[in-house]
DNA sequence: ACTTAATGTCAATTAAACTTTACATATTAA
DNA sequence: TTAATATGTAAAGTTTAATTGACATTAAGT
């Protein structure tokens, strides 16, 4: 799973603090995802799509099995 | 977030067991998620999709705020 | 040189997804 | 009636997302 959260919140012109506040988060949660520690839950990559207007898919890319 | 897997899962005719082996989890965590106890990780929510060759967001509807 | 804002790391804790096992119920088939 | 399959519940344990707080670094502005 990659994602290219940086680019929509470089596109809004937002920082990590101000991105985090508008879907609800920590600043913490927003460089954990940008630097894709871990994958964010459901409920977070729908609020993140939906704050940038596209489908998460746009977001967030899936490459299948990482493992089997 | 509500979702209808069931309605994916009856469409393919699998069994519980079946379905959770393709996307490699266990029974419990399709019957969980089914039953909306809770919701999946955004890579079990992506393996659903591929599988049943759908987005994300027509598997999961998300309802905006829930809370604030 | 000093301050402030933005990004980053690290560690400890909490919350939630997921697993494992065990058991209950209903349905169908032998 | 008995066995097998499918669905369901419940509890305890593991893993991972998310929080909190503290501190380091860089760039921009005064």
């Amino acid at each position: 799973m990659t994602n290219n959260l940086k680019v929509f919140r470089a596109r809004y012109d937002l920082t990590q603090k101000e991105l985090a506040e508008e879907v609800d988060v920590t600043r913490q949660t927003i460089i954990s995802i940008e630097k894709e520690r871990y994958e964010p839950s459901l409920t977070l990559a729908f609020k993140l799509a939906t704050y940038f207007d596209v489908k998460i898919e746009d977001i967030f890319l899936y490459e299948k099995s990482t493992d089997n």
